[in-house]
DNA sequence: CGTTGCGTTGATCTCTATCAAAAAAGGTGG
DNA sequence: CCACCTTTTTTGATAGAGATCAACGCAACG
């Protein structure tokens, strides 16, 4: 996979037009860390922030009498020290790599650049951001107000799509992650998808969940 | 309360530099709609996005059979039709009071004006998206891995404020609303609030919530 | 003083995480 | 293609957290 392709997977660049991603290509770097390299220190200079590609870097502070505190530890996928890009002029901790890890690098005045002298591109990553931030807050609402049965429902309903007259949901990953999606574990998953096959409300086919009557599933949401 | 303290209150500009709040406040317009006006139909130009005051608003389409179709209803605090803002031309949807509502009305093009032509605000409104997306997502880590009063925990912790050597967390709303933000019911707060005060890890006084032993207080996470 | 709304407490019941184990699905090598 | 092993998924039994329902204390307020 290269550069180009890399960076479209990350959220925040996913909605760029090609040009400026080719930009962005052309000053991002990417790194690998070796396990319990540091990558930055509190109060260094916030020159860059990172996204990660696969490994763990945690985020972490040193009390005057050397005690350690980890704030976060963040994952494949993650993108951090982003508060750095808008914000500050130093980072506000620590940072080191906790397993062997890939990350790219993106210089912050770049960047900044970038987004200053093109308010399309402005516009795209606000519209970007507006769409997952409507999307959070839906996820927050369904973990706090709905069952696991609803959860499901709805996001079903919400992810699927038709395919010869059928609503189709398919997945890639496992039903564990699924399930971590939904705020629950696999064996409930499992069994919120009994009670739906059972009431012959979806079928199951490989990596595929057939929606068979919408409209009993809408109800229990 | 007056247009520019009104403006200030809704999140997507309360980290506007005064002085663009203040054209923003120019160009903004208060408007009442009386139980089921409508407010735009589907394919009506964009020109205006919206934040409630008070009130409902449905957003809706209508089948060729007729048959109506509700997608969203907002409520007071949200914005909507922003979607106009970044990227459509036209609305995608019906929209109608389903109760007598007051809006602010921002017109779209004014608005990307004033993002477009000063960077600094541009960086300032994705700052802010920034720190909202962060909060968001660990709102969700919250829900989905800590029982109450973790999370109770954690959201004193996070927002309290030294204050004589102590630190305090102060609400200016009900418990009621505290509770829902946490994701739970007045009821079950309460058992929570209880169950520290009990081992003395906190003390209320009024509308404030004293932190009587960080330490303690962090193990429950 | 009644009334109204908020907060707390108690009793109960439901949902779901947990633990344990079986079943099913995927690989792998012969 | 089959036997074997690993991983994923399902099923069952149990326990605990928290929602629900009901009632009461308490303050603000007309």
């Amino acid at each position: 996979m290269n550069k180009l392709e890399r960076l479209k997977e990350v959220f925040l660049f996913s909605m760029m037009p090609e040009e400026q991603l080719q930009k962005l290509a052309g000053f991002c770097a990417f790194r690998k860390l070796k396990r319990n390299e540091i990558l930055f220190l509190d109060e260094d200079k916030a020159t860059s922030f990172y996204y990660i590609i696969s490994g763990k870097v945690k985020i972490y502070k040193v009390s005057p009498a050397g005690q350690e505190y980890t704030f976060e530890i963040h994952k494949s996928g993650d993108i951090f020290a982003e508060a750095a890009i808008f914000d500050r002029e130093t980072y506000p901790a620590n940072s080191q790599a906790i397993e062997d890890s890939e990350l790219i690098q993106i210089p912050k005045n770049d960047f900044i650049a970038l987004i200053v002298d093109s308010p399309r591109l402005t516009l795209k990553i606000m519209h970007a951001y507006s769409r997952r931030l409507r999307s959070l807050v839906d996820m927050i609402e369904s973990l706090s107000m709905l069952d696991i049965k609803a959860r499901l429902a709805k996001y079903l309903l919400q992810n699927c799509q038709t395919e010869g007259g059928l609503c189709v949901f398919k997945y890639k990953s496992t039903k564990k992650e699924l399930a971590l999606l939904l705020g629950t574990i696999p064996e409930s998953f499992s069994r919120a998808l009994k009670f739906f096959k059972e009431k012959k409300i979806i079928e199951e086919k490989q990596k595929k969940i057939i929606i068979l009557n919408m409209e009993k599933l809408k109800s229990f949401i």
